[in-house]
DNA sequence: AGTTGCAAGATTGTCGACAGTTTTTGGATT
DNA sequence: AATCCAAAAACTGTCGACAATCTTGCAACT
């Protein structure tokens, strides 16, 4: 009942484009958001957004719908769509409920994963290793929320996965304006020694210590960085 | 940062019902779920209910996809929309899921809360009693609903409180078709007596216990009946 | 000076329509 | 009788349009 694709490494055929023109509109309008094209608290005007993008405004308004109950855009009736413009608090919010799901999750992940799993999860943190040397730090950001994704699909509950990418996203969104947040980019990666040795150990009461050490670290890290930089 | 609602009693105006049509749409067929006339799976056109509820196509559209968002219709691509068909270990997830973020609310609710909460919280199974009593079940369960939903909301985090809501929702429609879950209907309401106490003695651990006993209970109960009655 | 009222302009909520796709209908064939 | 294929019907995705509402700018007023 796990993620079994195929074989062993990446996928098969490159997925054909067939998305639904709000998906992609969607797609647009989060990275626009990503790369700080659009500011928190900005207006999302549909009628805009439709004459940019050359669509009518039906797809814009589900697009921007989507982005809404993923948290990324608010509206007020009658007024439009904004860019959710994330609080400090909020980002603790956040926090706290990843912290919970994640922490579950992993509870159930250590009495599921196979040994194929752990060197899957070890290889991860290599990898950010490689990364970090290599100074590619949005990679390597990208692949500190795959490896806590892997952690929280091995708790076998897709709910609490979907629940993480959006967090994820949110998350992703929310820190785009705060620039880099380590100071020594392989402390990231280190970071996450001490869990792959809980994992290996299969020992939850400790995986769990840790990784709530670990979450509450990156949580203090960033909101602080964020009531000093944004408010 | 609780929900000081102006001063004492109820609200002091007549929430003014100037929600937008999409909403409207979303909340008939909530309940038309909610009461079985739209039953799990079947096919719910665009067209057809927007000619039922004469309006055009555009708001049934954004009610389905709401109601998507909450995970009560699926949609197939260029198909169409379907009332969600819950299996069995879906309601298992969902249960696994609500454990999770309750276990975790009620965990901060002990030290957040005044003693003016726990008096509603007691309140609130006193009602349940009554209700069991005066043979109000539907309400009864209602109330139930009510009881974990304070108790998420003294945690403290709103993300929280929103996912409880969302889960209780897909539980309603998910338990829509059982009928009637417990034999004895006080039971449910007897069953929160530990969970009072421990909130009393402000106990975070026994609560915990408690709560996860009387979740494990409900979960058991409801995934059994479901797997007897249509999984 | 600051507030209130009003007109112009822009934007949202909703509608009906069209093209392409899916499902259904109905007949022809084995 | 069951299966397969083609025409028809129904439906979704998308579009452009209109009315109601909101915002903005300006003038009148206390």
């Amino acid at each position: 009942m796990m993620n079994d694709e195929g074989s062993t490494g990446g996928p098969l055929f490159t997925e054909l484009e067939n998305t639904d023109l709000a998906n992609r509109i969607a797609n647009q309008v989060l990275m626009a958001i990503g790369d700080g094209r659009l500011r928190p608290g900005e207006k999302v005007g549909e009628a805009r957004l439709a004459r940019e993008l050359g669509t009518s405004r039906a797809p814009v308004r589900e697009a921007l719908r989507l982005l809404e109950s993923q948290g990324l855009i608010v509206t007020h009736p009658r007024r439009g769509f904004f860019v959710h413009a994330y609080e400090a608090d909020e980002l603790d919010e956040i926090y706290d409920l990843r912290e919970c799901l994640e922490l579950h999750a992993a509870g159930a992940a250590v009495e599921r994963m196979t040994e194929a799993d752990l060197d899957q999860l070890s290889g991860q943190v290599a990898l950010m290793k490689r990364l970090a040397h290599e100074g590619q730090l949005g990679e390597q950001v990208e692949q500190d929320y795959a490896f806590h994704r892997m952690l929280c699909e091995l708790g076998g509950n897709m709910r609490i996965v979907r629940l993480f990418d959006q967090i994820a996203t949110q998350l992703r969104a929310g820190i785009a304006l705060l620039g880099r947040v380590y100071d020594d980019p392989r402390e990231l990666a280190r970071a996450h020694d001490p869990l792959i040795e809980a994992l290996a150990a299969r020992d939850a009461e400790r995986l769990r210590t840790e990784l709530r050490e670990h979450l509450e670290d990156a949580r203090i890290h960033v909101v602080q960085l964020y009531r000093g930089n944004a408010g």
